[in-house]
DNA sequence: TTCTAAACGAGACGGTACGTCCTGTCTTACC
DNA sequence: GGTAAGACAGGACGTACCGTCTCGTTTAGAA
C-alpha cells in the first residue's frame, strides 16, 4: 500500500501516481540522485507539480514510494531463504548474492539514493524498516531460527544481532567504499558470524 | 594541512580560510546539513563566494575540511588506545565511548552531515579514509596487534575485518536508527567479536 | 437582470448566484482588485468553482454582474436629475456629487476594479454602456434637453458631446490621478461646458 | 586620487537592461498585455528572472520603463507643436493625429497595456506624469500660451484645464470604446474648446 | 619603499529548482 | 441535472542558491 493512499478518498488519480513513481525510478536510474528534482519528475510524468506536493510531503518520500511500489508488485509476504539444512552454504549463497547486488552499478545508484534519504529523514527510515526491511529480515530470521532448532546456532543468540554482524560490515564497506565486495569477503563474514554465534 | 593548500601559492589568506571553516562548522551545528549553502558560509564568514570556489572544489570538501581542521588542532599522530592487558575491558571502554558519542545529539548533526557527503563523493571518501579514519584505525589495530601477541586474538585474524565486525553494526544502527546505542549493545559487540576471533 | 440569467433554466441556484456576487463585492472592497480570484470568490461564497465557470464567461463578467446587482436593487429606470430651472446650479450640484464619490476611498476601489475590466474587455464595456451607463446618461440628457428648450443651451448641441466635455476631464483626473477632485474643479467644468455650448 | 571612486555606482549590466526593455516591448506588441509575464520577458531577453526582480519593483514598472526608453531615445526636450498663427488649424492638426494614433491597432495594444498599469499603481502614474506626460503637455501649453498672447485664447484661461477639455473626451472614448475616433470628432473637440476659452 | 599582480569582499549575472497560487477542466457524490 | 468539493495538467509567481564573472580594494613579494 502507498504511503499516502487513503481508502476514504478515492479521488486520487492512480494514473498520475503510477506515472510519478515510474518517472522517479527512471530519473534515478538514468541521471543519479543529484539530478532528481520535483520539477523533473513532474515533467517526465506529465503531471502538475501540485499533484506531487498534494500527496507526498517530501522528495524523499516520493523516492521511497517509488521503491516501495517495486517491491509491492512482487508481493513481499512470500519471501523465503533457501534451507538445504546446511546453514553455512545457505548463508554464503545469500550473502554472495547481496554482495554482487551492491557491486552492480545498475543497482547501486537507486540504493544509494534511497539511503541518502533515509539518513536525513527519521520518519522515512521508520517506514523503511517497517515496509521494506522487516519482511526481508523476517525471512532471514526464519532461516536462522531453523538453524537454531537444528543446533547449528546458539539457542540464545539474538537474531537481530546476528543479522547485524552478518550484514552491517558489508553495508558499511559499500556505503563508504572502504573495500571490495567480493565473494570471498561475503564468505568471510559468514564464517565469522557462525563462529561467533555457534552453540 | 588543508585539502587545497598549496605551498607554491602563499598568497592565500589564512584569515579567510579559518573564517570559512569556522562558519561552516557553526552553520552545521546550528541549522543542520540541509541549510548549509555556499552563500550562507560566505555571508557568515564575511568572505566573497569566489574565495570559497577558488580554494575548494565542492561544498562537501569545505565541510570535510571543517572537520579536518578540528582534528588537526589535536594533532592526530599521537592517538593511542588504552592497553591494560585486558582486551575485553579495553575494547568495551572504547566502544561504549563511541556509542555515547554517536548518541549525543550535539555530535550527531555534524557527523551525519559529513557522512552524507562521503556517501555521494568517492574522492571525499578516499580523503576521509586517508586523513581521518586511518590514524584512528591504526591506533585500534595497534591495540589488536598487541592482543594477538598476548594470545588473546587469533594470530591470523584480519584486523580490518575485526574492526568492521566491531564497528559496522554500531555505525549501521546509528545511521539508519535501527536500534538504541546503549552500553549493553557496545558490550555485546565486543563479546561477539572476541568470540569470533579468539585463537 | 444578470448577464447569464436564463429564464428557460430555472435549475440555477439563486442562492449560489447571490452568494457569488456578494463574495465578489466583499473581496473587492476588502482586498482590492488584484487579490480577487475565482478561487477566492468560490471559497468565500461556499460554492464550487464550476458553478462560477458554468454561469459566467470570465472573471470580469462576475465583477461586472456584482455591480449590476447593486444598481438593480435600486431600480435604475427611475433615475432623474434635479431640475430647478437653473441649469448651472443643477449641474454643479450633480458634478460636485460625482467628484465627491470618486474621491471617496470606499467607492474608489470597486469602481477602479470595474474600469480595469472594461478597458480590457470590449464585450463587457458594451454591457456597461447598455446596462449601467445608458440609464444614467439618459437622465442627464433629459435634463440637458430641458435646458435646450429653456434656451439655456444651444439647440443644436450634441448632448453626448456635452456629457463628454462635462465628465471626461473628471474621469481622466480620477483614473490617472492627475489632479484633485474638488468642488471648485467640478464647478469649473460646469462653467466651461456652459460657455462652450451656450446658444 | 580619491580612494572611494563612485562607491555607490550600481554594477548594473546595460546589456541586460536593454534586452529586458526590448523583450517587453516585443511581447506587448505581439501577444498583448495579458500574456506578458516576468518569465516570458526573462526568457525572451536571455536573462535570469532575478535580474528583473533586482532592478524593477513590479511588472508594471518594467512595462513603464520599456515605454520610457523609447521616448528617451528621441530626446523629449525638443518637442514642439506647430505654430502657424492659426490656433484652430494647428490644434485640429494635432488632435486629428492623436485620434488617428489611438485608432491605430498597432499603437493601441502598448498604450492600453501602459494605462492598465497606471490605473492600479499611483507611483507609476506619478512617474508617467513626470517623465512622459509633462514634456508633451509643456509643449502643448507653450502653443496655447502663444495663442493667449495673440489674443486667440482668454488670457486667464487655466491651460491645464484647456488641455483636459481638449484631450480627456478623446481619451475616455478610446479607453471605454464609447464612440469612434474620427477626424470630425477631433475637430469638434477643438471647436468646443476654443469656444469655451475664447477671450 | 615602491610597484604590481594575486587574492580579496562584494555582489550582479544567466540559470535551475523551489514550493505556492491560480487557471480552467474534469470527476465524484449528494440532492 | 445542478451543485459543493476538490483533483487534475499547466503555468507564473517571487525566492534561494548555484557557479561564473566582473568590479574596485587590499596586501604581500619582488624590484
Amino acid at each position: 500500500m502507498s504511503t499516502a493512499q487513503n481508502r476514504e478518498r478515492p479521488r486520487r488519480s492512480e494514473r498520475s501516481r503510477q506515472a510519478i513513481l515510474a518517472a522517479t525510478r527512471e530519473l534515478i536510474s538514468e541521471s543519479g540522485y543529484a539530478k532528481v528534482s520535483i520539477e523533473a519528475i513532474a515533467a517526465r510524468a506529465g503531471v502538475g507539480k501540485q499533484t506531487i506536493y498534494r500527496w507526498w510531503p517530501s522528495k524523499g518520500s516520493v523516492i521511497f514510494d517509488s521503491f516501495l511500489a517495486l517491491s509491492e508488485s512482487g508481493d513481499g509476504t512470500g519471501i523465503e531463504l533457501p534451507d538445504t539444512g546446511d546453514l553455512e552454504a545457505d548463508l554464503k549463497l545469500v550473502l554472495r548474492a547481496t554482495a554482487a547486488e551492491f557491486a552492480d552499478p545498475d543497482f547501486e545508484r537507486p540504493i544509494r539514493a534511497l539511503n541518502t534519504e533515509l539518513i536525513h529523514d527519521p520518519d522515512l527510515a521508520e517506514q523503511y524498516r517497517d515496509k521494506l526491511a522487516r519482511p526481508v529480515d523476517d525471512a532471514k530470521k526464519a532461516r536462522l531460527r531453523s538453524a537454531q532448532q537444528a543446533g547449528q546456532l546458539a539457542a540464545d543468540a539474538d537474531l537481530d544481532l546476528v543479522l547485524e554482524v552478518l550484514y552491517a560490515p558489508l553495508f558499511q564497506r559499500w556505503l563508504l567504499r572502504t573495500g571490495p565486495l567480493t565473494a570471498e569477503y561475503a564468505d568471510s563474514l559468514v564464517d565469522i558470524t557462525l563462529r561467533a554465534f555457534r552453540p
